[in-house]
DNA sequence: GTGTTATGACTGACTGGTCAGTCCGAACAA
DNA sequence: TTGTTCGGACTGACCAGTCAGTCATAACAC
């Protein structure tokens, strides 16, 4: 078994992706992590320096992953919607993370987050200034609704790309 | 000293609704509840058992507190969300605390809530049967949507009127 | 090929500290 | 006096983070 740097590193990051969101930063415990991840306590802190980063890094890769797995066109919201649906019912640990982030960290801003935001909050309003979308809802307000729409469990694809059709149709 | 009593169990229910919606339960520190609350770490235990529970009551009491102040419609579901919206907004801590209970406690379910929660969406299916409200998506993942964007802190009230219109509009 | 030294990935017992929960005695009411 | 409420010192378990040392491999010498 050749000893790698990454693989291990990786190894640790899956194990904690499990932990981390199941019980948030506080609830974590290190000693489940490295059980898990299969290698010693002192690595966590070699590789990653303490808990709350390692914390860090699983969610920025995560959300990373979330973001460039979910294509976006400003043209296509309901769309939109329901592949960032289908994508949290097939990885169900990103809801969860991403909500414990915003609890547990929120002062803390990650920058593939913000930066995805701002630029589909950007194509949200061209589309409105071209009359493709009802401008009636600022931009970012009609893209909180629609991820809070979208991250719901329950409801049926049909259902979500139904409403946010609703939200962005222009009423004459 | 019976009436001091239900006081003081007031008191430390008041500082833990702080405490758990700052921290969660994993999170809260049972002697930071008692310093704000004023008295000894032993009541806590005399007249709630443990944190755990203590976050039971703490929860019950604000949700029942929350949709007993919010008064409901199935014929205005708009100014319903609107409702709750601005109650949110003027209590911060009702959302964190229950975002902190799905995440910790959702084995638990709250009766206050599942028996509101069904009420409604009885009310709103009957709207639908009338016409008054559009029947393409189901009224318990219509509710859904409804309290997931009047959870929402960002928006102000007329973008939450207008979408939830825009939601339960009934489409010729 | 064999012995020797160097490198760094990795371990896990340990430490210092934290925290949930207990318990005993003080204070007070009846 | 007797029962009840209450404070806060105390206990023991737990846990984040550390550190002295192990072990596998590589590199080099002879």
């Amino acid at each position: 078994m050749a000893r790698s740097v990454e693989q291990t590193k990786e190894r640790i990051v899956d194990a904690a992706t499990v932990e981390f969101s199941e019980h948030g930063i506080a609830g974590a415990r290190v000693d489940r992590i490295v059980a898990r991840a299969g290698c010693g306590k002192g690595l966590v802190y070699n590789y990653f320096g303490n808990k709350e980063q390692l914390f860090d890094v699983v969610y920025d890769r995560l959300v990373t992953q979330a973001v460039e797995a979910v294509e976006f066109t400003a043209d296509d919201l309901p769309g939109y919607a329901v592949g960032l649906h289908e994508y949290n019912r097939r990885h169900p640990l990103v809801s969860r993370l991403t909500t414990w982030f915003q609890l547990e960290r929120a002062s803390r801003t990650a920058p593939a987050v913000s930066e995805s935001v701002r630029h589909k909050s950007t194509a949200v309003a061209a589309a409105q200034a071209d009359g493709k979308i009802d401008p009636a809802i600022p931009a970012a307000t009609l893209m909180d609704m629609i991820v809070a729409i979208a991250m719901l469990g329950d409801p049926d694809p049909d259902s979500v790309r139904l409403a946010v059709g609703k939200l962005v149709a222009v009423t004459p």
